[in-house]
RNA sequence: GUCCCUAUCGUCUAGCCUGGCCCAGGACACCGGCCUUUCACGCCGGCGACGGGGGUUCGAAUCCCCCUGGGGACGCCA
């Protein structure tokens, strides 16, 4: 057990995306690399926005990730008491002020210097006021150094300086006494005891504001990580218009969550020319050292490759629990028919996703309800129909139909007939099948079983040579 | 606009700190071939990048400066 403790910090006012998600993992497996802490708050300050619905939603997640941490979750909106206190805090030690500045003001303000082509900060009017309204409506402002740099060394990034002078007093609490984020996050990472703070580099810019909090407050100051950002692929931040940005959502697509976390990781971060990380692997080698520097583009397609592969080398019986909700859903009643898990070898070399792995799993429980017209004319023409009896007539003569024995069973129909495999294979897939598509016909024919194909070869005869 | 961050194949990246091993390596995608009872899988091969300009140096993807491009922030959102 080390002394890290590291957190993430979502608020729910939307699913758990692809960065937030990205984040997360970064803390989680630093945190279990170096056998530390991993916090997770929820930072619900926007009661507007913040729902308990997208707590959940974020919740689910993380466990479908797998990323479970060790405190937590903690509600700001529980913490109301302590932030209020240390506001007070601030405001006794001079460090904060009230401020009587009208919203529409301020926004007036902001314009005006955005048009004069300066920078939109607070002009400081109410910094220096002692007298105090009553009954006016005012926020505290926290009394931002105004000379001087501000700087830090960012764990990913390296030293970044900022002159103070280009900071302007934040809000830290607003009109109707509710703290701000860049105020809350300071108290909860001290008094969490936060000593690495992990997160989107879109706060490399809050880092500067939030340091002076820091000292005010008499806090120790934690180390900094910023992560970059994700990209859409046309270079813009990633959102909705960039496809499915939800980590739920790929679940709902037929994701493994191993794929997911294994393309996240490697979006940014690096082992050598390793691509394939098992979680294990993840939590011996990932280090805050190899993450670059500059944003990523998200790439559907990469994580779609990393999905194929995790379920080609996935366990079976495995695939089969997963995908037997959404055969169901078809309405396929998996007890009846082969079992799911032979169903499912033959199949998982094939499927990029489970959703996939579902669909091409059907054939096997439903007999073909009509022939795909264009695999009959090219592969089930007339002379074909005595190959499928020869078929017939050869099956009767197995108890039991292994791979083996239907090997061999075609073996004797290319001696009998003189045809080439190519000529008969394809005829008997579509008969069976009803598409020119399938895995090895010796293992259709072995997992569908001596009956079903019979009744299936039968079947495609009296329908297609009467 | 101002400030901050950033810059190697279309994309993710190795190499950069500690210049020569790099006329730049891997992966995804794409293209071609092989395998084959179909479609996939797999295997083999190909295409493809050091943003530009100045320096420093015998030598620069690697060090320095400028430009440009990209991203982010500038909220009584987080």
């Amino acid at each position: 057990m080390s002394n890290l403790r590291v957190r993430f910090a979502p608020s729910p006012t939307g699913h758990l995306h692809i960065g937030g998600a990205r984040t997360a993992l970064f803390n989680f497996l630093l945190a279990r690399k170096e056998r530390g802490t991993f916090v997770l708050r929820i930072e619900d300050t926007d009661v507007e926005r913040s729902t308990q619905g997208y707590v959940d939603a974020i919740l689910d997640a993380m466990a479908w990730l797998g990323l479970d941490y060790d405190e937590g979750p903690f509600y700001q909106s529980r913490r109301s008491e302590l932030y209020k206190n240390k506001v007070k805090e601030l405001l006794v030690s001079g460090h904060a002020y009230r401020c009587y500045c009208r919203p529409e003001e301020l926004e007036a303000k902001r314009n005006a210097a955005i048009q004069k082509g300066g920078k939109p900060r607070y002009d400081g009017r109410c910094r220096d006021r002692s007298d105090q309204p009553e009954n006016s409506p005012y926020v505290v402002r926290f009394k931002t150094p105004r000379e001087g740099y501000t700087e830090f060394l960012d764990k990913i990034k390296g030293p970044i300086s900022v002159a103070n002078e280009e900071l302007d007093d934040l809000i830290i609490q607003r009109t109707d006494g509710t703290p701000t984020y860049n105020f809350v996050v300071v108290v909860d990472d001290a008094e969490m005891r936060i000593n690495l703070i992990i997160r989107g580099d879109d706060h490399i810019n809050n880092t500067p504001r939030q340091i002076p909090i820091y000292k005010a407050l008499g806090y120790q100051i934690p180390e900094f990580a910023h992560v970059p950002m994700i990209l859409g692929a046309d270079k813009k931040r990633l959102s909705k218009r960039h496809g499915a940005t939800s980590v739920m959502a790929y679940k709902e697509m037929g994701y493994l969550p191993e794929a997911m976390i294994n393309y996240l990781v490697r979006l940014g971060w690096s082992f050598g020319d390793q691509e394939i990380f098992s979680l294990e692997e993840l939590v011996d080698k990932f280090n805050l050292e190899n993450v670059g520097k500059s944003a990523g583009v998200f790439n559907p397609e990469k994580l779609l490759w990393l999905n194929e592969h995790y379920i080609k080398t996935a366990d079976t019986e495995r695939l089969a629990g997963l995908i037997t909700p959404l055969l169901t859903d078809k309405g396929i009643d998996v007890s009846k028919g082969p079992a799911l898990d032979a169903v499912v070898k033959t199949l998982q070399d094939r499927a990029k996703t489970l959703v996939d792995l579902a669909n091409s799993a059907t054939f096997y429980y439903q007999a073909p309800q009509n022939y795909d017209s264009n695999a009959v004319t090219k592969f089930l023409t007339e002379d074909k129909k005595a190959i499928l009896e020869l078929m017939i007539l050869q099956i009767n003569r197995f108890d039991v139909l292994t791979s083996h024995h239907v090997e061999q069973l075609f073996g004797h129909i290319i001696d009998e007939t003189g045809l080439k495999m190519g000529k008969i294979g394809p005829a008997v897939r579509v008969a069976l099948v009803g598409t020119a598509q399938s895995p090895s016909l010796y293992d259709v024919i072995a997992v569908l079983g001596k009956e079903e194909t019979l009744q299936r070869l039968q079947n495609a005869v009296d329908r297609l040579f009467s």
